[in-house]
DNA sequence: CTTGACCTTCCTATCGTGGGAAGCCCCACC
DNA sequence: GGTGGGGCTTCCCACGATAGGAAGGTCAAG
């Protein structure tokens, strides 16, 4: 099987499959002798469970530490599922984070009329102070918002 | 005021001021005669603008744009407001993906016993086919788990 | 033997951010 | 008037995971 094939059969992008061997997550193929990469069906096998594991989201040093311990037949399961805890963790704590910009952003889209007109809330927000509070220190208005604070202060952008 | 102080004032870091200018996002700083930057009280607010923005998910082609329309005296807000839906669009798109992949991890690893033993659900279906089917192409368990397919397919990894 | 599909390696880009090196500048302190 | 430390400059590299493309070798069918 080469490259093609093994990528068609499992999913995996032929790029995908040269990076994850370049980065040691999938050991190196053997290769034909004009230097063509050779898959049997155990690496497409190991290839589909990459593939499944990276459409959870899950980074690839996890894979790599999943894929060790599917290997290995004395494994214990605790370990498998405190790698997948961990990941939902992050999971939540994203879809946390998202979804407070969201309602932030959708409630300012409510609240701007959305015609002609130059006066904007979403502007005015943007300019202001994403809800108050923080140019002066003290909140002159509604403070019946409590999640219009929790995308601030240290949000770890480049994490995701 | 100097690079250090308008990133102190702003939130902006002096990295992603040099960054924002470099793709034209803000304008070209003027110079000290030493070359320093220098800035006034009207870029901060920029700066401000631009780090709520951020803090919203707002990406910089968005931001310029928003940028653009604050500083248009002419804009319409529904220019604005449309912008701003479109973000919030992909927020949704974005949390629908990453809830998908947490419910299905999280069924898992409540399945998992996670003890000594090395038998474990999480290890199966990453093997398996992410919830049967797509190995024989007949579901031949328990097909009442409809949010199970939801993160498979075309996920545009990198568009994040 | 040619043609076209496939393989190889290597470089580039994405997106936004941080780290660091080498070198110049400025101010305060002695 | 020196000098030291902190700030500024530019430039390069890194991340994570992926895609695109160029230049060249290979294979199989016609």
């Amino acid at each position: 099987m080469n490259i093609g094939q093994a990528s068609a059969t499992s999913g995996v992008s032929t790029k995908m499959l040269r990076y994850y061997e370049s980065i040691d997550l999938i050991p190196q193929a053997s290769r034909t002798e004009a230097g063509y990469r050779i898959y049997s069906v155990k690496d497409v096998n190991t290839l589909r469970f990459i593939r499944r594991a990276r459409d959870l989201g899950l980074s690839i040093n996890r894979i790599k530490l999943l894929v060790g311990l599917w290997q290995d037949r004395e494994r214990s399961s605790a370990d498998v599922k405190r790698v997948a805890t961990e990941h939902v963790a992050e999971l939540d704590a994203k879809i946390l984070e998202l979804t407070a910009m969201r309602d932030t952003l959708q409630d300012l889209a409510d609240a701007c009329h959305g015609d002609h007109r130059p006066d904007c809330p979403i502007l005015h927000d943007l300019e202001g102070g994403g809800r108050l509070s923080t140019q002066a220190g003290v909140v002159t208005k509604d403070a019946s918002h409590p999640k219009y604070g929790t995308a601030h202060g240290a949000i770890p952008r480049h994490e995701a």
